[in-house]
Parts: C-alpha cells; structure tokens; sequence
DNA sequence: TGCAAAATAGCACGAGCGTTCTATTTTTAA
DNA sequence: TTAAAAATAGAACGCTCGTGCTATTTTGCA
C-alpha cells in the first residue's frame, strides 16, 4: 500500500505497456534514449533550458524524429519528471526500506537522499531547479513535478511517523515539523554546494540531521 | 568596517557618481526605472527569462532604447543583481543593527529576513531562482551573484560569532554550521510556500531557528 | 517475401531573441 | 539662444525556438 502510493506516478506511465520483454519496439527503445539523454540535460541547465533541437543534436537525430515521440515541449519535459522520479524512487526509497521501520529507515532514507544530492552537486537536482523555474507557472508540467515531490515529501513524513510509532522519536514532535528541517538541510548542502562551491557543505547537512534527531529523542 | 564590507558592492556600483543631487540627469532617472521593472520581472521569471523586449513593453519604450542604457543583457542582469543586494540591505541588513550586538540582531536578521521571504512567496528570490540558473553557467552574472551572496552570508556568521562573544550562544557552536541551517530553514520556506504552496510553512521557519538558537544555548 | 504501420528525416513557417546601425528627438550647458 | 551631447526610436540582421507538413526509410507481422 505504502509502495503502491509512492508509485502511483510511474504507474500511470506504464498504462499503455506491452505488459513484459515480449516485444519492445524500437520507438520505445529509442524514447527511452531521448529521455536519458534529455535528464542529463535538464539536470545540468533545467527543465526551462532544455530544447528540443539540442536534444536532437545529442541523440543523432532530426529534431521532428525527436519531437514526434513526444508531441509537444510540455511533454518531453513530463516525461523527463517521470524518468527522474522513477530514479529518485530507486535509489533513495526502495533501497531504504530493507533498513528497519522507525529511525534506522529514517536514517537510511536519509542517507540515501544525501548520497543523490551529494552526486548531484555536479549535475543538478531537477525537482530544486523545477521548483523555481516553474513556481509562477501554471500547467501540466508544475503539475506533475509538485506532485511527485509531494509524494516524496509523504513517504518522508510517514517514516518520521513511523519512528514515533516505534518510539525511537517522541510522540510530541511534529512529523510536518522534522521534514521539513530535514528538506531545508539538503536545500542547503545543494545551494552552498553546486552554486557557492563551499566545501564542507555535506557535513553540515549530515550533522544538522543527527541533531534534529537528538533533539527529538525520547527522554531515558 | 563592518558595515563597509557589506555595502562594497553598492559603492562600487557609484563609483561614477556625480556625489549629490545636484544634478540627476535624465538617463539616470530613467534607467533606474527600467532597472526597477526589470528586477519586478527578474522576481517572477528569473534572470534568464527576463527579457529587453518584454522590459521595453513595460517600460513603454523601444528596445533599443532600453538596450543603449546597459551595453548588453549581461550588464542589463548585473544591474539587477545590484539593485536586489541594495534593497536587501536596506530591508535586512541595517534595520538590525539597531539591535543589540549578539542573539537580539540575530533575531532581528532572522525576522527580517523571514519577512521578506515571505513577502517574496509571491514575486520570488532572485538569489534563490538565480542561483538554481546560474550554478553551472560561468560569468560576470554568476560572480556578481555569488559575491552578493557571500556578502549575505558573512555578514551572518558575523552575527552568530558575536552571539558567541557576547555569551548568548555556546562558545562550541560552529558558526558555519549555525548560519547554514538557518539558510535551510529560509531555502525550505521559500520552496515549500512558494512551489509546494503548503501552509504553515513560515511558523515551521520559525520554529526551526528558535529550536536552533536554543540548541546553541549555554548551560545556565 | 511483401505490405501496412511505425519511425524518422527534411523543410518551412512565424515568432522572439540580443544586438547593431543610423536617424531623430530631447536634454544639458555655455 | 544655440550648439554639443545625451537619450531614444526605428528598422534590420542572424539566430534559435517549437511546431506542422510531407516524403522517405525502417520495422514488424501475415
């Protein structure tokens, strides 16, 4: 139940799949290569920059080849958010939920988020930059980023949640509350690191965690 | 001297000023319009959207005209920058000095700033967005941000180190480690008001800095 | 193997971009 | 008041953009 939700996203995407390997037409394959290649892209000069004519000179093809897989801008940019949510899910989500309910997935969760945005310092986080580039403007496209970033953002109170339940957390702190300190941490680490370029960035985000952890530790 | 340091880029920026109000020539005053409307739509769209075409239909002049007072959209974009760090100042930076050296003008910083990040919900921060836009693209913009920023930010840590000295603050606190997650709890009010468009999130601010502050409280 | 369908290319379009050049108007100072 | 200087306008440039149209090529299946 808990996974269904934070995959309802990548779900819908897949409504029109052939249901397994039996046959992958070329055009799938060769979307499946533009949308790689068009996260890399966006992720270095955002969702906004990307265009299609660039994308086409990086695949080797004609930008009416590139354009048709998608028919319009604001499609290829949706489907961009899907691939990077779907990778988002897979490296920071899935992985953490072999750690124990309560604080060690919470911590897991954690240090999978900081590993990605660690890595991300040179290539960009497209749900930093989405954010700005499309806070002001209306339309499918905000749409599907706010609401993959929001089901991030739940699975992330549920863990905190879920840590209270366990009582590795006290029953008085606010789950809203602690996400909310702990998003503001990597918000940091990603501004102070790609852009100012000040090191030691990344050991202010893990030790400003482990202290808003501390301070909602249950008393002994 | 303080106070030197964090106006070095407005004073550079009057190098070539004529010292007075003797005589305020007609290209000054209109430029600082267009400079005006330019930062109100750099708010919104962002540096890189913003646009001589669009500046010159709000402004109600040519293109040309407009162009002719920066040299180019470069110079156009500094100026921004410039007019934003000045405003900040006035609005962020001197009414705390007012407050008394330590904890009470870090407060006072604090709640100016929680201020005009909230105001901002609805035009946006332009060392936000053009941090995001700039963080891989190399120029006399991007410095002329980042040094803005960095400006900011000393004049912060400044403030934590005097909280230090005058007792209010342990004397183990890391001022970088302080005043980096004070920048994550404004980062995260202005992701989550403005994109997220979730309430609450100015109190959750808040919250965050009294709980850092208290966190950093000597032993009684 | 052949044929329908899918995928891709090529070209052209209208629009907006920053910028340059040359008038023309407005302002400033003697 | 007049002449120099500054400010502004207007038109044009080369470029890139997303998109639509019509071939042409490639693919998958009977």
């Amino acid at each position: 139940m808990t996974v269904r939700h934070i995959t309802s996203l990548s779900q819908a995407s897949q409504v029109a799949d052939d249901g397994g390997s039996r046959t992958l037409m070329k055009g799938r394959q060769t979307k499946a290569a533009i949308v790689d290649a068009a996260l890399g892209l966006a992720s270095q000069i955002g969702l906004e920059g990307l265009s299609i004519g660039a994308l086409a000179e990086v695949t080797g093809m004609s930008k009416s080849g590139v354009f048709a897989h998608f028919g319009s801008r604001e499609e290829l940019q949706i489907s961009v958010i899907r691939e990077y949510h779907d990778r988002f899910e897979s490296e920071v989500f899935y992985p953490a939920l072999s750690g124990a309910r309560g604080l060690p997935r919470l911590q897991s969760l954690f240090d999978n988020w900081m590993q990605r945005t660690t890595t991300e310092i040179d290539s960009g986080c497209i749900y930093i930059s989405g954010a700005v580039e499309f806070d002001d403007r209306p339309g499918s496209v905000r749409d599907a980023l706010a609401s993959s970033v929001n089901t991030w953002q739940n699975a992330l109170q549920r863990s905190v949640a879920q840590a209270q339940e366990e009582k590795h957390l006290t029953a008085t702190a606010d789950p809203l509350q602690v996400a909310f300190e702990i998003h503001g941490l990597i918000l940091a680490l990603h501004y102070e690191a790609r852009f100012l370029r000040n090191p030691g960035a990344a050991e202010r985000a893990r030790k400003g965690f482990t202290e808003i952890v501390a301070r909602n530790q249950p008393p002994v």
